[in-house]
DNA sequence: GGGTGATCACTAGCTTGGCTAGCTAAATTT
DNA sequence: AAATTTAGCTAGCCAAGCTAGTGATCACCC
């Protein structure tokens, strides 16, 4: 088997190239762009992609190494955040934040108190209902394999001056609120 | 915090500052910054993790929109990628592509093949073998919900002068590389 | 207070999309 | 020519979603 790097990339970046998806190059016009400049913004994709892929591709690395499932480890990057926060969680909750009903929801629970990751305490107003919690020892776990992951992006935005700062962050967060549009 | 439209969002981000999840501040001390440089590299990797979920969320409206899972969306822009090309796919190769085993394979593309998306043709030179194609259909669709994603990025990423696509890619892809590190 | 509808988590049972194991036909190697 | 490898398929399992429906509790309104 080998660990091809390169291949697996480029097979599908012809769909990155609007010269490609949009043989009538309207949105290259539309734009005003010349081909250097294309190539350019071409190569801004392709680095945004590499990211999202390598981050994905990390982030699995971790699921694997606590042997959980995707939604699970939302579900316990969530139940951290909400604890440090000092809010309590209940199973209802969780199940919106996940965007999964509540019959997943609880299956989800019994998979992870069965794993030792979470317990189900009960509410102190509500008797029908349950508060989350994490675990100390997954809570631990989670925070050295996310966190890990976490520095080392940190130092690649750290090395950049404050400009340079300004002017990814201002890019990426254009980026978020015109993928969302529509 | 600021003009932060989503809770939803706002609720996992204590993960994203490294004072919150390395209380011993080991990162920051090493990247040797004050608070208001953490305060921008951290306002970076919230529009980082803002892209990525709206990002997210778009693929997926366009997956609904063709009624198709995860996987069948990735096969069909791999199939259309390489169709492109003049590459002819065949399951093993999809297979290998997707990271799915072979059995799943065909499972996936008898799915395909009933919604009509792909065809099976038999392989030119290998009897034992079979050559997929999508529809010109199907292709269509797929250009048109994906390429008009695209190009509201792509629209975005052309605002950019060119020394702050510079920036811009230089940053994503130390930031892949660095993702995919150990 | 007492009834009534809403809300909470849970159970039961289905569906989907992965998986492994094993098959047959064809290609390739010896 | 025989043996091995490879390609895709079938059979049957499992994990993790879903919808529908349940019993307990809550909140409101008379």
């Amino acid at each position: 088997m080998e660990h091809e790097p390169a291949p697996r990339e480029a097979d599908e970046l012809s769909m990155l190239d609007p010269r490609v998806i949009d043989p009538r190059q309207e949105i290259v016009r539309r734009a005003g762009l010349d081909d250097r400049d294309v190539d350019q913004v071409v190569r801004v994709m392709q680095a945004l992609r590499r990211w999202r892929e390598a981050d994905r591709r990390a982030s699995e690395a971790s699921r694997r190494y606590m042997r959980l499932g995707e939604t699970d480890m939302r579900a316990i990057r969530y139940l951290i955040a909400a604890g440090h926060q000092g809010r309590a969680v209940t199973p209802g909750a969780l199940a919106e934040h996940l965007q999964i009903s509540t019959a997943s929801t609880t299956k989800l629970l019994d998979r992870l108190v069965a794993g030792g990751h979470v317990l189900r305490r009960p509410h102190p107003s509500d008797r029908r209902s349950v508060v989350v919690e994490v675990t100390a020892e997954t809570r631990n776990t989670a925070r050295l394999t996310v966190g890990r992951r976490h520095a080392r992006r940190f130092d690649v935005a750290a090395r950049l001056s404050p400009a340079e700062r300004d002017i990814v962050a201002g890019f990426l967060e254009d980026l978020a609120s015109t993928a969302d549009e529509e």
